[in-house]
DNA sequence: TAGACATTTCGAATAATTCCGAAACTACAA
DNA sequence: TTGTAGTTTCGGAATTATTCGAAATGTCTA
């Protein structure tokens, strides 16, 4: 099988995958950093850190690094690249992803730090993630 | 999870798979019988009808039937979908699609019938298929 | 009707993915 | 330096996907 398809397909398998799809859907509406994502989609860090993994070898996510937080975004000029941008357009009208804006509304509306450390505090107390 | 997403995940999951997405590109050029798509692709049928019934599942390709045969191709009316645009652009530029239309124009040349027949005879000698 | 043919479904072995807690790693802060 | 917070990697059990031959199904033809 030769190098190229491989290319292709590993960039269609990147999202096909709920929580994946749900992350870039996310970060269309601008940077975050990886515990916002994961406060936001209620989903353990270590999750959110496969998914990233998996959309930035994708070419789908670019990363910043300040101080000891990572903050993601969807690769820049994307709005060139079509298929990215047809899946973005179809991910951003589902209604989950309605619901992870809402949230990421309230999330945005506290310092970084605070919504992380909640995390943490909320993971200490047994809290579940769904 | 809500029903919407698993659509557009399934979508994703139809095109993220070598033959999956050579079957498609293939038939961008142009309708044919499954068993030319299995002929030019050098695949099993059973293989190639799986293919076909996941792309037919997103809604990607659609079949008609003619006595014994059945006829596949693209979607009508792909061209105002997006998504499914992006995904065929991008998959007709791979190297092993250039092949494969090299293959499908010498299998074109032949009336369906023979083309299968020959399918059967080479599969009976125990030529293998790759 | 019997037989050939195109296609689909089934079975089952093998391989790949997914998931998340635990542990490791890194940068900052006291 | 010690501790703490954010992130990543690892382990490995559970689930799901892939593959193709064999068998089943439906259609044509002699």
């Amino acid at each position: 099988m030769p190098a190229e398809t491989k290319t292709l397909v590993e960039k269609l398998k990147a999202v096909s995958h709920p929580i994946r799809l749900r992350v870039l859907a996310l970060l269309h509406g601008g940077e975050m950093s990886v515990c916002q994502v994961a406060e936001t989609l209620q989903v353990p860090p270590s999750s959110v850190s496969e998914a990233l993994r998996e959309l930035r070898r994708a070419g789908f996510v670019s990363e910043r690094k300040e101080g000891r937080w990572v903050f993601v975004s969807v690769m820049p000029g994307f709005e060139g690249n079509p298929l990215l941008s047809a899946i973005l357009a179809e991910a951003v009208k589902l209604p989950e992803s309605e619901m992870d804006r809402m949230r990421a509304g309230m999330v945005q509306k506290q310092a970084v730090a605070v919504v992380c450390r909640k995390v943490q505090a909320a993971e200490e107390k047994g809290v579940s993630h769904v």
